[in-house]
DNA sequence: GCCAACGTTGGC
DNA sequence: GCCAACGTTGGC
């Protein structure tokens, strides 16, 4: 057994919301999109079991919502194939494709989100990559601590 | 809607 | 290999 990481996973709610996983088919969902390579990589290393914290960017207001897990390794993202699809990739091609995703499923949706101004408050977050100014990276790992902390935080409420 | 931060592209 | 131009992300 792979020991257990800790991820972020950035989503506009408007394209896809922890709600729209709630309610999707055995709450399950193939992550796909990610169009940069160091988010890719992470998604690359990525076990069956690590569980992700569910970001709604863009949103009113930007926060982490609820926990994820990854049922499935990354596999190669099919959209990266489809040319009617926005995330169409005409370089990459099938026999080397340039672009993964991972299948995350529904595991909790926090009773409050934790807005990303009240996470920018705790001193235990301030090295989180979230809170990076300009951060912009879609795919992030999370350390143990500050997976605990916001666990915390989220229990709290 | 603005704009800072960042990644990518392409000319040289 | 440099770097300006451009496109995108995402907070505000």
């Amino acid at each position: 057994m792979p020991k257990q990481q800790f991820w972020l996973l950035k989503s506009e709610p408007e394209s896809f919301s922890i709600d729209d996983l709630k309610q999707a088919k055995q709450q399950t969902t193939c992550w796909d999109g990610v169009r940069n390579y160091q988010a890719r990589n992470y998604m690359r290393s990525m076990n069956v079991g690590d569980l992700a914290f569910f970001y709604h960017s863009n949103a009113a207001p930007p926060a982490i919502v609820g926990i994820v897990e990854i049922v499935r390794t990354a596999y190669p993202d099919h959209t990266q194939f489809d040319s009617s699809h926005h995330h169409f990739d005409p370089k990459s091609k099938m026999e080397a494709p340039a672009w993964d995703m991972v299948d995350v499923k529904f595991v909790e949706k926090f009773a409050a989100p934790l807005s990303l101004e009240m996470l920018r408050d705790i001193a235990a977050l301030k090295d989180m990559e979230l809170l990076r100014r300009g951060s912009r990276l879609s795919v992030q790992p999370v350390t143990a601590a500050q997976w605990k902390t916001i666990i915390k935080l989220a229990n709290k409420k």
